[in-house]
DNA sequence: TCTTGAACCTCTAGTCACTAGAGACATTAC
DNA sequence: GTAATGTCTCTAGTGACTAGAGGTTCAAGA
């Protein structure tokens, strides 16, 4: 049994951040010493570090709620598992196309001006006051 | 002059984003009718314009109240501009590159799993449970 | 056994960039 | 004149934490 410190050392999530996730329902509300500290073992260990490397990869505290409702019924079908998985898959592949987009834009733009002028003839300050300078939609 | 309400679809911001960015300083304070409403011109259109288009290419709202500076001190150095443009899209080339890792690590998750078996033997809560089944950091 | 200092507790509020809703007032079209 | 729509301010909620206040408990050393 150890502390929420070392918990937090172990997983390396904040103190405060594991009291959330347990706030949230994520983990388990965690034992507690005559003097009303939580104590952990090695399955509160594991599950934090299941949300963290969920949470590493981008997944919403919700979605791992409903990873971790799987996960305690070991019988179900794993489909809505892989169904999140997916869903957060298109989700990034979504993210990386916007950004693609933003970052031709925004390498067209910085490279328009060398900073040495005056504001009055900034490439940038004219990019953003007129969407049209655009090259394509973002 | 205009109502809000005509800003709003003008500039395809909604009413209360029009307010909050007043509330923040990026808008003057509007002019507004005897009955306290407020009415734009074409110079808060095109304030609008500028801060919908950057707030779209990911600028913060500390960012376009920089930019915004400069813009109404037409003499000064635009270095500042292009500095925050920079950043922005190392910002921006950052992200991509953590969502690119992301992907290959979701994607062979993804793939690990049909969905047709229980969730006890489901590869996706098991890589989720065990980072060392991860082929790289993410 | 006592003391000290680090770690822990709960609670509230703040972050960012909005969004939603309540209840009241203004404007516009007919 | 009336009805519908638009606008006003204010408060609270979003997601996933983070920071801080003010108080309590624990573990180690004297």
């Amino acid at each position: 049994m150890f502390s929420i410190g070392e918990l937090s050392k172990r997983t390396k999530v904040k103190v405060p951040t594991i009291r959330y996730y347990e706030e949230m329902g994520l983990l388990a509300e965690a034992e507690r010493t005559s003097g009303n500290q939580r104590r952990y073992d090695k399955e509160g260990l594991e599950r934090l570090s299941f949300i963290r490397h969920a949470r590493d990869l981008g997944f919403s505290i919700e979605a791992i709620s409903s990873l971790i409702e799987l996960q305690d019924h070991p019988d179900r079908s794993c489909e809505a598992a892989t169904d999140i998985a997916v869903s957060q898959l298109a989700d990034v592949r979504a993210k990386i196309k916007r950004l693609k987009l933003l970052e031709k834009e925004l390498t067209r733009i910085s490279k328009g001006c060398d900073g040495h002028g005056v504001s009055e003839d900034c490439y940038v300050l004219a990019s953003l006051a007129d969407h049209e300078l655009c090259e394509r939609e973002h």
